[in-house]
DNA sequence: ATATTCTGTGTAACCGGTTACACATTCGGA
DNA sequence: TCCGAATGTGTAACCGGTTACACAGAATAT
């Protein structure tokens, strides 16, 4: 293996001269420059990134920290993440958490002594004592706000306002929110936006809490169908939930869309597989992930960014499980 | 940051002696090992692993390789090499390469440089010089088998003759298969089990070439449906085509399965929910993860294995998109 | 009793970079 | 002409570990 030494050696330089050179920092001279350059290439160097991290504490890795990669979710995000990464030179690093503290705050320690250079994290723990502690940069993603921690999201409450009124332009009479899980800060906002929508409309509606689960919400959908069989229109605050729905629906022998609506939330390319095709508010999770990334390389690079907070708007897919606007 | 001259220092003893403690290697006194971990405790010492790994030339990282994480059958092999991986201590590196040979390849080689351990590689490049010259343990998952790298592969082969049975089994006269494309070799495994079990069933059938995707399988399936009208079976080699197809039966308004059967190929959570529900065969993707990464672990820690290839059995799936059988 | 092996420890080189600091030259401005 | 600033370079310490090697005393073998 060639060295920095060997580099220096050929060239008739100091080592320190090498690696101003390298990193183009200080003053070379124009003479030098060209003498490092060739020593460079005749003797194929090629730094060692291991030990300028020992000094230099930065290793152009970044966790991305989300629940679970098999959620459908994820891994849009992941793949953006990685994308605009490899874009500015940094190798992403994943990890699953569970929703689990303890392995959050493990992979969070263990990396940082690794001197990974920041963290994307989806979690609702943004607020407990180790990421306070980091002082490492971080994005949020999704998830959690915290004033110290740039977060990006999509809006949320809005667009379960649009997906709301999509079945509330259809005629719908009794609608059944699927409500996500309370400790979600993204389903809360959905949540808001669904009253947002519904509160004024005067349309009878039903409110359950239903898991980001497919077998749950089938299960859950089931139930609440059998016992009122006015419902005419679903709006899921996930995709997977929808298609719970769909599912119960399809075996109760309801038909899809003209006895019941369904909306979806998140735009999973799923949506697309079903038939028939659910009719959902997409989220634009590439770009969320890629913002993000973005966000965070600027971060770490001590770019200074006064935003905080970055919303990503979603959008209306409208598919087969609404029927056409009647006129 | 404390360091380990200053654990030495307060045990006192020497480097030498606190890192032989620390690595449990070489002879180190009761009295010795009591004062060191007295020492490490007391300062909250804790071992600085990028300065181990410019020794060592060992990271605890490893690399999997996948063409793209977005693809349904990625995020629970990564889940599954993330489980186990962390299991043993080490962390996984996500990398999409899109299937294209320099991508990979620059990963490889960045990576390598980092000291990474190892990687899980999804390719069909594997006989491609970068992989030969590596020096790295690897492990090749379902996709090409080189005498050099171990591999891990669910048995495709069997499992195509078991998915084309559920459909002779159900009495289907003309089946139509859904080829997967010709570089991949699961897919021409795939695509040798549909022969092995059709090639003396006395029943007609077409083959047709099919990408790994929803939209083009939807429209090639489309176009021979219209034509062949008495297709009455389909097999898949994959899910997502399987899905396709489905879409292209319903847009067309037959019935499945009355009219026609499909059956697909992985066992990807979506199968689960359309509707109706998709008979497939299985692919055991959390295994094979677990296995890769456990035999590329032990490579990495030099515990021979004289095993190089690993077979996963598949398991058929019947759900909705086939009939009972008739007696 | 002596040779040999095992146990235990410390010194210092090494992994391969970065960088503080000292020093020398050159140049522009007063 | 003199001085301070800008330019250019090298030495050596440093990042924080691992480990080859030398050495010493204790245990075992002959």
């Amino acid at each position: 293996m060639t060295t920095i030494r060997d580099v220096a050696k050929k060239a008739g330089v100091s080592v320190a001269t090498v690696s101003r050179y390298l990193n183009d920092s200080g003053y070379v001279s124009g003479d030098a420059a060209k003498a490092v350059a060739a020593a460079v290439k005749e003797l194929k160097y090629e730094l060692n990134p291991v030990a300028r991290s020992l000094n230099t504490k930065k290793t152009n890795l970044i966790g991305l920290i989300v629940p679970d990669i098999t959620n459908p979710f994820f891994p849009e995000l992941a793949r953006a993440v990685e994308d605009v990464a490899l874009t500015y030179g940094y190798t992403v690093i994943l990890c699953n958490s569970d929703e689990n503290p303890e392995k959050e705050k493990n992979y969070l320690e263990t990396l940082k002594k690794k001197y990974i250079d920041g963290f994307i994290v989806t979690s609702n723990q943004l607020d407990a004592p180790h990421y306070a502690n980091m002082a490492l940069p971080i994005v949020a993603l999704d998830r959690a706000i915290n004033e110290h921690i740039p977060t990006v999201a999509s809006n949320n409450r809005e667009g379960a306002a649009i997906g709301t009124r999509v079945l509330l332009e259809r005629n719908c009479k009794k609608i059944l929110f699927l409500r996500g899980p309370e400790e979600l800060n993204p389903a809360n906002d959905r949540y808001e936006g669904f009253m947002d929508a519904i509160r004024d409309a005067g349309v009878d509606y039903q409110i359950v809490v239903c898991p980001f689960h497919f077998a749950d919400s089938e299960k859950i959908v089931d139930e609440v169908l059998r016992e009122h069989k006015d419902i005419d229109g679903i709006f899921a605050s996930s995709d997977v939930s929808a298609a719970g729905a769909l599912k119960a629906a399809s075996k109760l022998g309801i038909n899809v869309p003209d006895e019941l609506q369904v909306v979806g939330f998140d735009g999973i390319a799923m949506g697309a597989m079903l038939t028939p095709g659910l009719t959902t508010v997409a989220q634009d999770v590439y770009k969320m992930g890629a913002i993000a990334t973005r966000v965070l390389i600027k971060r770490i690079e001590n770019q200074v960014e006064e935003q905080h907070f970055f919303e990503v708007p979603v959008q209306l897919k409208i598919r087969g499980t609404t029927r056409s606007v009647e006129k």
